[in-house]
Parts: structure tokens; sequence; C-alpha cells
DNA sequence: GACAGTTACTTGACAAAGTCAAGTAAAAGG
DNA sequence: CCTTTTACTTGACTTTGTCAAGTAACTGTC
């Protein structure tokens, strides 16, 4: 059992020692990627299409931060594999609407399909009480990370 | 507050959310290297190199994953740069130990200090009864994720 | 309604990261 | 011994990602 109130230094030391663990294990669901044609930049950008309605490149750039010429050339190919669909937009010229061809939805759901199994494999061993408890520690991590964001505009000049 | 007792599809649906909440997190620790001239794949060599006394290149290969030709070369540069010491093994000549040069330590003593501070960073809008919070919420994800390890060998078999 | 500035994208030229195959030299196991 | 395995290196290559420059269209603003 953990102790009950850390120091400052003990708690970045747990919270580092977290991260590693947590890495190797997010780590492992990257894997799921390693037995398709599609690479994880591929699916990163068919998730976001599939989610955003219309959505533009430059769109996708902002949200993956991905570069322009990267991403263009990216969406050639899905567009000339038959994945992607990109229609001129009625009221920009300059940008074109991207979704997703049916195969193109093939793919996200079967992508899905594959991480939920994972998913499922890792819950597998756990009682619906252990279950319901990796869920809170899960909501509580969230709750507490998210309220530093909305109060601390902290380190986002990390570029420069 | 979160439900009680999430059946499968909805822990599957938290767990997933949680991926993708952590992963961003991670993400923008991952940002400290950007500022400096070191990758993180020269880091990870790095950390592990200090990590494991006298290390060999196939131990590291074999602990990141890394190609031996890709890690011969990234050792190689490192040597070259001062920063990593090869030696030939006085037991066996197939293999060099590896270990850091002062210099080596002060760049990997560096990089812990950032990631430490910007771990910092997150940790300080929390009281010290939401640290305690947050570390006992992160041992118990630990806990029950690595429960999972010892009871089943699953999908290790991923790849082919 | 012209024209300066910005935005959306494309293209070419590169650099960095990572992979594959083949080879050398040493060690390990018969 | 001598076959197999291990540790590493080298060359040739693909993939991934970046930078700079250019075109066309849109957005102010005077």
């Amino acid at each position: 059992m953990p102790q009950s109130r850390p120091n400052l230094p003990d708690a970045i030391a747990a919270v580092r020692g977290f991260n590693r663990f947590y890495t190797r294990e997010v780590g492992l669901l990257r894997k799921t990627f390693l037995d398709t044609p599609w690479t994880l930049g591929e699916m990163r950008i068919l998730y976001e299409i599939r989610n955003i309605e219309n959505i533009s490149a430059s769109d996708i750039a902002r949200e993956l931060e991905l570069d322009a010429a990267y991403l263009s050339r990216l969406l050639a190919r899905l567009v000339a594999k038959g994945i992607v669909i990109r229609t001129p937009s009625a009221t920009d010229a300059r940008l074109h609407e991207l979704a997703l061809s049916d195969y193109g939805q093939t793919i996200v759901n079967a992508a899905d399909d594959r991480q939920a199994a994972l998913t499922a494999d890792m819950l597998a061993p756990l009682s619906a009480a252990e279950r319901s408890q990796l869920v809170e520690a899960m909501a509580t991590i969230e709750t507490l990370l998210s309220k530093r964001r909305a109060s601390t505009p902290t380190n986002e000049a990390g570029r420069q």
C-alpha cells in the first residue's frame, strides 16, 4: 500500500515512474498497427478524419502538429489508395474537405476493434471490482491533471 | 464522480480514453528534448547505459528493441562526441562495455533535472492531499495492470 | 475595388530515423 | 575441430519528417 502523504520529491519520482510504466503499456497497444499495412501516422489521420466531419488538411496539421508538406503527401497517398475522399470546398476554393471512403471506414473500424480487443485482454484478468477500481483511478488522474491545464498556462512556450 | 461498476464495454472505453489522455500528457514531457541537441533515441540509450553498469550494445538493442545496425551507428556517434566510452570487454572480445563519460553524465543529469522540473510544474497546482491522491491512483493502476503480466502471457505473439 | 497580408496547399530538395542483407570475428556447444 | 550462435559493422536502402519556395485563393482595410 502506498504511503499517505508523499513529499514533493517522492511524488515527482512516483509520477515519473508511472510515466515510464504507462509508456510501455501504451507501447504494447501501438503494436496493434504492426500487423497491418497502415502506419501509426496514417491511422491518426484517419481517426481525425472520421471524428470531424469535413475536416481540412490544415485542421489535421494543427491538431496533430504535422508538417503541412508531409501531411500533403500522406493525404495524397491515402487518396490514391482510395481510403480518403477529397472534395473541393464549396465555400473556400483553397481547401478540400476530407472524408473516409467506405474502404477507409472499414480500415478504421478494424483498427478500432483490434484496439478494443487488446484492451479487453488487458482487463480480462481483473474482477469487476478491480476493473471499477482501475477506471476510477484513471478518472482521478485525468481530473487532477486536467486541473493543471485549467489553472496554469505553463510551458506552452517550450519551443522557440 | 465515476459510476461504481462499469460493465466491460464501458471499462474498455474508459481505459482507451485514458490512454489517449495520457499519451498526450507524456507527449508534452517528451518535448523536454526539443530544446536540446539530443534526440529521444539518444537519451534512451544514455539512460540505459547509466542504469546498467558495463552494458553491451546487444543488451541495449534487446532492451529498447532497436535494430543492431542502427544502434551501432548511434553508439559510434555518441562515442565520437565523447559522450559514451566504449572499452573492449576483458572476458569476451566480441563485445564492448559501455559507460557514460563525465560529459555524458552531465547530459543525462541535465535531462533528468528538466524532466523533474516539468513534472514538478505538473504537480504544482495540486494540494498535498491531491498529490497524494494522484500518486495513489497511479500506484493502483500499476498494481492492477501488472497483475495481468503475472497471470497471462497474452499477446506476446503479436508479431510474426 | 485594389493591394498588402494571410491561409491552404503543393513541390523539390534534404536530413534524420530506421530497416535489411551480407560480412567479419569471436565464442559456445557439441 | 567444426558447426552454430552471438556481437558487432558496413553498405544500400526506405520511411519519416523538415525547410524553403511557390501558387492560388481569401481577408481585411483604406
